[in-house]
DNA sequence: TTATGAACATCTTGTTCATGG
DNA sequence: CCATGAACAAGATGTTCATAA
């Protein structure tokens, strides 16, 4: 079960670092993709970085179909006139060894970037 | 000129982190690509990356044709029965100024890494 | 064989379209 | 219109094939 690699060689995927973030979110209280997503916009924009939609919708069936995250549909009433997707976590053991795999990768490209700046600019 | 994008939103692509090492190599001493392959090999192995030789000479044929580099084609004699290319800096300010725009992409991804062990992992 | 490339295949991501409230 | 998806297109990289010496 836990044979997917989340390390592909170079730097961490897009993809895992989204799921991370929506792992963290998630855990706190409900979301719905919207949400998730300007909430992602906004904390990464000054870097540069701004997530397309269809990309944390990925994220999120990803992490569905791995059956750490469970979705519910429900009808916003008495704000909207809308249904939306709002998650939670089904699996909190899973949840957690996924974001450990994802540290361990993360700490990788760390250090890699850090000897990259060490090698060509010292 | 230098309009190209290297920031492509999310995290530097392996591309312009191998141009980057071989600018700096090739400032050094003269080299050829396996020769260059090899020991970025080595240098990434304990990172779980190994570039592959197509990549390493897709870099190398972006900074010929960005006129970086220049490229002869020399028969080693004495040494063995074949024909390597190698290159040197063609010029000195463009490869610094590309350089310069690694590295302010480098540190913009340690950033963004720093920034995701903080917010997922504290 | 080794070094250099190109061609081709795949994987990842971005852009556009479709549907239901 | 907004939220969710799917479909499609583009980009980046990995794998395989071709050629010269």
């Amino acid at each position: 079960m836990g044979e997917k690699r989340e390390s592909t060689g170079f730097l961490i995927k897009q993809r895992a670092f989204l799921k991370l973030y929506l792992l963290t979110s998630i855990e706190k209280e409900r979301w719905y993709g919207m949400q998730l997503l300007d909430e992602l916009r906004e904390s990464f924009k000054p870097f540069g970085f701004e997530p397309q939609h269809s990309e944390v919708y990925r994220a999120l069936h990803d992490l569905l179909e791995d059956g750490i995250l469970s979705r519910r549909k429900i009808k916003e009433d008495g704000s909207k006139y809308k249904e939306v997707a709002v998650y939670s976590i089904a699996n909190k053991e899973e949840a957690k060894a996924y974001k450990k795999l994802v540290k361990a990768d993360l700490d990788r490209c760390e250090q890699l970037l850090r000897k990259a700046l060490k090698d060509n600019f010292s």
